[in-house]
DNA sequence: CTGTTAGCGCCTTCAG
DNA sequence: CTGAAGGCGCTAACAG
């Protein structure tokens, strides 16, 4: 009768039991399977091999951690998992991470900066290769402070931290060209025959709104062109949000509006569910356009004009930077937006 | 001059240094920032915890993990986490693993077996508390068998296996009511008027797509009609596999059919957009109706009727019975689904 | 090339 | 209630 039998709880085989099985040191084990310099002898090499497979051994990789000081983790922050966005970054990291042996934790804020900071705190615990925050930063939003020295306290102690958004923070990131990307929309749905616009925005604090719109609005003033006021109305980053952002226009009205600008894809469908069931005609009474080409606005009737941003991408090239020992907190990665004419802006006479 | 400044790499605050930094011993730090049955002197607790304040220290989590045995992680399982199903089952999931302060790393098999066995091999390392695999499980398919010693081997040194799917392993798992959902909404569309039906079906052994099929099938077969197997075609579980799908039913010919049943909504979109391209009014030339009630199926034109099936609750539900103890492998958990008929399948006369 | 021996950071009996 | 000491599974010098 094994000990094994006495004890409550079973328990995977350790390193230890593979030695023994295997008729060696501890260490000679250790090398065998993992062992990156030092070499070991082959007849020795196969008996641990055996065994190990024998055992259905797996190296406990937090153990790993502590002996060499070094985790296996990177922990990506996203706002909200089933937001297409996010999961469209989160893909192309989680697959840049995995090509190098890498496990992705993931944690989700719901796009409250209180709940971000708590979550860096609690990440760093995992002692993470990195941390990727994704997700539009905010201006003149306290916590933002905070999360810059509790990231920066992160880095100070080893970590790699790196942003999706902007670079207000003095950290690596991967900027997404928004304002040019924006500018470049209004200057081709001028080209294409519009001329009073209307703009869906966020959070004004939420630079990556913030950015759409200024962008936006640049490009539409190299035309001579003006947005009013009164035509930029604010809501949640959300399809419901682009609803509500809808209706608010409709209210003030939208007879002297031809054209609707989102400045994101989620809200941009809201937005045109909320136009169809007041009784609009969609393109021939309002065009509308959105941002970031998720896979759905090609889907939606009429296909979504938009502005592409190579999500997964982006998410590869976090986890690159994230990973690659030449990146430093002033590393920055500019990735560009291509503009996708579709159905919803056709041209105008 | 602190020995700190001869480092070449900056390391964590440990619990030691927090202990000297209190002038308390070890144990006592440890107890006063965890210690669960322990109770600890108020001066003495604050003590350590303003010094772990003014050090910024933060648990090492894997080193916690090696000295009690047990990880605060569980995996996540995905085919693709782009795929709305998926990343609508893995936000619940994160939810309640977050609730109970886990930490929740995830994988991507891309629907490939062999990846997922290996992924299972490579998570085990990590010590989970128990690991998540979601998506159909696959008949006649020898690496199942693989998987299930895997996973039982894993459950034997104790973790928690939770499947997300069919009970087709001796595993727990939130068992997904597709042949029930498909039957009904067959009942439902032949109350509604249609009689001539094809299907786009996934690969025959994912179990999955035959129960949804097979489910449908049955509703139909309640009224006595049968659907021609050439109206049954095969194809991936992608959008694009949809289309292609379409293609071939439009090939084969459709003319005496007034219904498409997709067997999901990613499949039934690239279908409805295939169709669509194809020159065919829908709903007036053809119906379609898909399975899943992703949130683009009610943004698509018409509006896709659909199964819904609570994604977010499927993954939390996952995680509760992963992490409560009175759950074993024999535990089962059914979650319902609920016929939504919209645009794309009006009322026939 | 192999084995012995300290640790890694933390928890947890076991004495005081 | 506190502190000292051993151990968790593994790695990395260090000898042999």
């Amino acid at each position: 009768m094994s000990v094994d039998e006495h004890r409550a709880t079973p328990v995977p085989p350790t390193l230890h039991d593979v030695a023994r099985e295997a008729g060696v040191s501890l260490a000679t084990a250790s090398r065998a399977l993992n062992g990156s310099t030092r070499t070991v002898n082959e007849t020795f090499r196969r008996r641990v091999l055996d065994a190990a497979l024998r055992l259905n051994y797996t190296p406990n990789l937090s153990a790993q951690a502590v002996a060499k000081g070094l985790s296996s983790t990177i922990s990506l922050l996203v706002s909200d998992i089933a937001d297409p966005y996010f999961s469209s970054i989160a893909a192309g990291a989680i697959r840049a991470a995995d090509e190098q042996r890498i496990a992705t934790t993931m944690a989700v804020t719901h796009r409250d900066h209180e709940r971000e900071l708590e979550l860096v705190r609690v990440l760093r615990g995992q002692r993470p290769r990195a941390i990727i925050l994704t997700g539009s930063r905010w201006d003149g939003v306290a916590s933002e402070h905070r999360l810059s020295d509790e990231l920066a306290a992160y880095e100070s102690t080893g970590g790699r931290v790196v942003l999706v958004s902007q670079r207000t923070l003095p950290f690596a990131t991967v900027q997404l060209g928004n304002a040019t990307g924006a500018r470049e929309l209004a200057r081709e749905l001028v080209g294409a025959g519009y001329r009073r616009f209307a703009v869906i925005a966020g959070d004004d604090r939420l630079l990556t709104s913030r950015e759409r719109v200024s962008g936006f609005a640049e490009g539409l003033a190299e035309h001579g062109i003006a947005i009013h006021p009164s035509r930029i109305v604010r809501a949640e980053f959300t399809r419901d949000g682009g609803r509500q952002g809808a209706a608010e226009l409709l209210n003030v009205g939208l007879d002297d509006v031809d054209l609707v600008f989102a400045v994101n894809d989620v809200m941009a469908i809201g937005a045109m569910s909320a136009f169809r069931a007041a009784g609009l005609r969609l393109p021939e009474d309002l065009a509308v356009a959105g941002y970031d080409d998720i896979a759905t606005s090609r889907d939606v009737t009429p296909a979504l004009t938009t502005v592409a941003v190579p999500l997964e991408a982006v998410g590869e090239h976090a986890v690159r930077l994230a990973l690659d020992p030449a990146t430093d907190s002033t590393t920055t990665e500019p990735v560009g937006a291509t503009v996708l004419l579709r159905e919803s802006t056709p041209p105008r006479a």
